[in-house]
DNA sequence: TATAGTAATGGAAACGTTTGCACAGGAGGT
DNA sequence: ACCTCCTGTGCAAACGTTTCCATTACTATA
């Protein structure tokens, strides 16, 4: 614990800490000589710079800043989140990068969040899972010119770095495939409606019933949080009237899983009585009883280009790219038929 | 972005850049004149402090860091994690602290990330959650003197401050629910046995059958690792034997959750063929199909705690406990009879 | 042989804070 | 009127780096 500094290592290795600095920081103009005297020196104290101080006069941290949103309960109980963190570690620390995390319950605690980091100078870039639209936020990064990225939500603003799925055509191609299947008949349990990627998926859907014609019965829209409140009587109502859904798309796997517990809870069987798809393809996706048809959106591959992009932003490179995609695909279960 | 310093906030409001910081730190001998002034100006310029820079002079960061061990591949599927972690950023971030994000995928990884975040002095804690016994780590630490603390792994150190569960009690309450509940050829579905929450849990499962007088069938004991390889094959050979258990404990709900689903899909029923108990109580447990028996072991609050008691013990409070234990409680649901 | 150029290194300032010490001025005690 | 003590404030050093500039000792060129 004692400490140990670039002067000490100086010292042993009987160079300036200028020079030590310099072969830590791999300058070319070191002789082979003193950097072996010097890496030795560093070994044998075991030495590991201050990244404080370094930080101070280098203006960089190699830290990238994480504010978890307030809606984050919904998103921590998703199993969607560690997967985007597991995505977002694994490229951070093959670059040597750390992630520095915030979590905030409300709008207000989420902007002093990021201006801590921000203005404290604590982060390089700052990635920004909020997912509701046109946020305070956003604009004072884009006022103080400081590198951060959107996870979630592209579109909005043209010219930022945005990291999302195509969530309107995800929606539209699952639909279709219930269509192709023969579903002409079909509800949707909606999200937060402020959140961009509900609306999206929305969009989607009702787009693709659109070109097949189909028409859409507003009594089949249901929200996911009325669906919590009291999910026994809305699947009652909905399943119970004379018209009913052959097959209902649910927002978020996770929801699409306790649609059909609770389904099965009021007598009907799935997919026999009613066909249900989810979104996202987390783990349980596969493991729930029946398996769910959803649609794989790449959950880790968002977490990792997410940082990728920033990082490459960070660092000088030319190129990258505003607007990425990450791809999706279907994956087709026991929940459909 | 201007990087406006103490000194501009000196300036403005007319007073020396040590008054600034006195102000910041609530310093006493203050007036209260100056200290408005000084506070005006800090608003009117949106001041932020420089974090580096008091850090690098104060020795403390406020940052709690956190390495995620090498196997937190399976830690990260498990929602478990995510859980752990919204308790952690819950106290943190109401105390002001953040937390430091780091991986790694091999112990040296782990060592080297630790070593970056300690001796790189950018934290003042760290969380210590691999669940290997008998690490490096651990002793590097002590012998520093440098404030951590052991998530989920007590009673290896016994002076080192350790939040877990008591999983041996845990375990022992759940089989003797279910020999409660008439079992008395009951298998196990066990974890990693390097990891001492597996160890744990199977210990306490003996101890109950011992008490009980019931007899463990050696065939009865299935790895989690071989469940996962090759499911089908292995739930054959241990339900199609003329003796064969009427309940399984499973280490986890996850894997619980997939075995019900092999059983199912091999033909039995949960629970009229076999019962099936898990460990965690995470969400899925009470949405799936049927709903998991399980024990709850609050895992929100091992996040909480976790951090709790260390920023007390970086805060210097007195008669912080060394060896925190999270309560468990048992859950019955449908996958027991 | 003088000159310029280059390679390798050191010295010192700077980054933005905190904090020990010094000091001015006023209050209170004698 | 003097001394002491306290309150409020400023000065300057320190924290551990990086990096610009200067310096030394060669080497190559003229």
């Amino acid at each position: 614990m004692a400490a140990v500094t670039i002067k000490d290592v100086a010292q042993v290795a009987g160079v300036s800490p200028s020079t030590v600095s310099r072969v830590i920081s791999n300058h070319p103009k070191i002789s082979h000589a003193t950097r072996k005297k010097v890496r030795d020196a560093m070994t044998k104290l075991d030495y590991h710079p201050n990244i404080m101080a370094k930080s101070l006069v280098s203006k960089s941290t190699n830290t990238i800043g994480l504010v978890l949103p307030y809606s984050s309960n919904n998103l921590f109980i998703n199993p969607f989140f560690s997967e985007v963190l597991r995505g977002m570690l694994a490229y951070a620390n093959n670059k040597n990068y750390d992630l520095l995390l915030s979590s905030a319950r409300n709008q207000s605690e989420e902007l002093e969040a990021v201006n801590r980091m921000v203005l404290g100078r604590r982060i390089d870039g700052v990635v920004l899972m909020s997912p509701i639209r046109d946020d305070v936020i956003v604009k004072k990064l884009i006022e103080y010119d400081f590198p951060f990225v959107l996870l979630g939500r592209s579109m909005e603003y043209p010219n930022v770095l945005s990291v999302n799925n195509d969530n309107i055509k995800a929606s539209y191609d699952l639909t279709n495939l219930l269509i192709s299947q023969g579903h002409h008949k079909i509800g949707i349990v909606t999200g937060n409606p402020e959140l961009v990627v509900s609306q999206d998926r929305l969009d989607g859907f009702k787009k693709a019933l659109e070109k097949a014609g189909c028409i859409l019965n507003p009594d089949w829209i249901i929200s996911a949080e009325m669906l919590e409140k009291n999910g026994y009587h809305t699947i009652s109502m909905l399943m119970n009237a004379e018209d009913r859904p052959t097959a209902i798309l649910v927002i978020d796997d996770v929801i699409a899983i306790s649609l059909i517990r609770e389904l099965v809870e009021v007598g009907f069987q799935i997919p026999k009585d009613i066909s249900i798809v989810g979104f996202n393809n987390i783990y349980m996706s596969e493991m729930s009883n029946p398996s769910i048809t959803t649609v794989d959106v790449g959950i880790y591959q968002l977490g990792y280009q997410t940082v990728q992009h920033l990082i490459r932003k960070l660092t000088g490179e030319k190129n990258v790219p505003t607007q990425v995609i990450v791809p999706h695909r279907l994956i087709i279960r026991e929940s459909t038929k």
